[in-house]
DNA sequence: AAGGGTTTTTGATAAATGTCAAAAATGGAG
DNA sequence: CTCCATTTTTGACATTTATCAAAAACCCTT
């Protein structure tokens, strides 16, 4: 929980008012390897931060699954198309790793920010970075070729690379998974 | 102005105290064809309301112009990553049609957001919208067929194929001039 | 340490899309 | 209406990447 605190507290100060009000909102997860925090269908009541651990969002297409995103430590986590807009997910939520995770339901959060100018503000600041970084990857993944994808997350989120399945990492990427080891086995 | 106050406010409603408020932030600018809103290298300092008319940003690559994205009527627009960290833009804004914009700075939205919890409310929800629509952008583009992609446009947005070239189209949606050109024959 | 399931690699081939060049169509300006 | 510049289409070919199938490598459990 202090990890939370902290971590949010980079994107915008909180008086000690707040602080302390914050703990008794989050409930605490721990969940193991390859278990599912969501599955499609589900509608998605909670924005997760995650304390430490890994995990993937991926749907099914044409029976195959897409692994569109990652979460890894001090990242915050939800199916966010369901979770505001309260229709049912298309993606399931899984466990790369066992993990820890905060957990706060859309009312609780809802009621905090009608009460704190400075969650709103909070939260407004968080969506801006992660639309910058969704922006970034957006445009990457258009107009770079494979190996360029796969250059560029070595060099960026290396991390992805050492702790995540390659097939998984092939279609975060957009690529087939023989056309990422083929890439590899040139370096 | 009328147009952007009833606009905002269908994403969340703003007391008349804050309404009478917001005219005064925001300068009207009216610009024709083929003009530059933002040059690559400028910090970009405005968020712009387009009230009528239609843009797009575009940067180089390999001597290329790439188009990632339009502007229409009642879009919020700027360059994103340049007005949100204060880094010079890597992007171009060019009006592709004569347009009505309203300009607010950024020093003035922060002041605003600042007082008014109303506001930030208002731009929090905002960046949600248009989260969601980025994301749902994303996952098209890495999955698809250039002609699934054409399709999607058809349906979804057919105004973008009406009112922009061709080749504006074709590196939106990440594929050659000339692919989209045979796609769009094949109907 | 051995066995069995999973993950990764490799090979052969096919499909989709890009590139370059030139022709055709389009649309404004005078 | 005509001409010129721009945009779009068409053709031939090259390249990248996907697909399918099988072999190899890698663990995880016992």
């Amino acid at each position: 929980m202090q990890q939370l605190l902290s971590h949010i507290q980079q994107y915008s100060p909180l008086t000690t008012d707040t602080q302390k009000t914050l703990p008794d909102c989050f409930e605490k997860i721990i969940l193991g390897k390859n278990e599912l925090l969501l599955k499609e269908g589900q509608i998605c009541r909670y924005l997760y931060f995650l304390e430490t651990g890994a995990l993937r969002g991926f749907y099914n297409l044409d029976g195959k699954e897409i692994t569109h995103w990652f979460g890894f430590e001090k990242d915050f986590v939800t199916s966010f198309h369901s979770f505001i807009t309260g229709e049912p997910a298309v993606e399931n939520i899984q466990l790369l790793e066992g993990s820890i995770l905060w957990a706060i339901s859309k009312d609780t959060l809802t009621e905090l920010l009608n009460k704190h100018h400075e969650i709103e503000r909070l939260v407004r600041i968080a969506y801006e970075k992660y639309y910058i970084r969704l922006e970034e990857r957006f445009v990457n993944a258009q107009f770079k070729t494979a190996k360029e994808l796969y250059e560029n997350l070595l060099r960026q989120t290396p991390y992805i690379i050492e702790r995540v399945p390659l097939g998984f990492i092939a279609s975060y990427l957009g690529i087939s998974q023989e056309t990422l080891s083929r890439i590899r086995s040139k370096f």
